[in-house]
DNA sequence: TGCTATTTAATTGTGCACAATTTAATTTTA
DNA sequence: TAAAATTAAATTGTGCACAATTAAATAGCA
């Protein structure tokens, strides 16, 4: 077997299959005026209510670089907002606001969508997430 | 069971690993003068030493905006050349250079290396290849 | 044959990702 | 406690992705 070949990659299915999500995503996501990476931040919102960057990008993996100007157009969309943590004045506070929270009513529906998009059932999604998480939980480990 | 939880995502975790991944490769590639996107154009020439422009953007899901300017750095970087087919002037050949063949050797080791690095074996990644190449099915059928 | 529709790349503009550096705040330690 | 080290976010610069538009070539058809 040639390992060279394209169709023998495993890394290439996980990188295709990440941007075909994201292309799926993205129809619906426009409605709500939201980038996919934008929605995994209101994600975290939705559930937390408040966070700090360096808490957004430890969640999410990602650095200020990237979290910096799209948090600056999720302000300017006047779904968040951004303060300098009182404790700790290296830390940056990201508050979700009403109009914030109001979005996650449009968000409810959205994994069942992707799921019948994708033409799979939760039993096969799951099991894909068991295996990636499992190969996840390396780098996890090692990010402590 | 919170649907809109981080956790419970599916579709993050296959975001997360590829970028993951991108990033295991990142310091192997960059001794080669490759990015991953350019890694996948050479698999394909180390494949099939010429193809379209048309044919990389099927085979790799990219369309013209994306592979024009990344075509442009490996010409520059002398890995290959480009030239309007005599066929059909709307395409455009990309050909592999003898310093792009030259190239090969050294990939050679990498999926060795990643699934090293992943900490993973040959059958999980096998399996996870499965998975994801039936989820991918859907849409390559799609695109017929 | 000539006109219309389609196809292919290139171009333009927006938004990630991420490396590397900078600035400011806090912690550690001599 | 003052200097050094560390930490957090912002900034700068490069390279994807991709939507939308444009320009040129080809195909299809009346």
């Amino acid at each position: 077997m040639d390992i060279l070949k394209l169709e023998n990659q495993v890394c290439f299915p996980v990188y295709a299959l990440s941007r075909h999500i994201t292309s799926l995503y993205r129809p619906h996501l426009e409605k709500m005026g939201l980038t996919y990476p934008q929605y995994l931040v209101m994600l975290v919102l939705w559930e937390h209510h408040q966070v700090t960057v360096k808490e957004l990008g430890k969640k999410l993996w990602l650095d200020s670089g990237t979290l910096t100007p799209l948090l600056k157009r999720l302000i300017e969309n006047g779904l968040v907002t951004k303060n300098r943590s009182e404790v700790d004045e290296r830390l940056v506070d990201i508050t979700i606001t009403e109009k914030g929270k109001a979005l996650k009513e449009q968000a409810l529906s959205l994994p069942y969508t992707l799921i019948k998009e994708l033409e799979t059932d939760e039993e096969q999604f799951l099991m894909l997430k068991a295996q990636i998480d499992k190969l996840l939980e390396v780098k996890e480990s090692k990010n402590i």
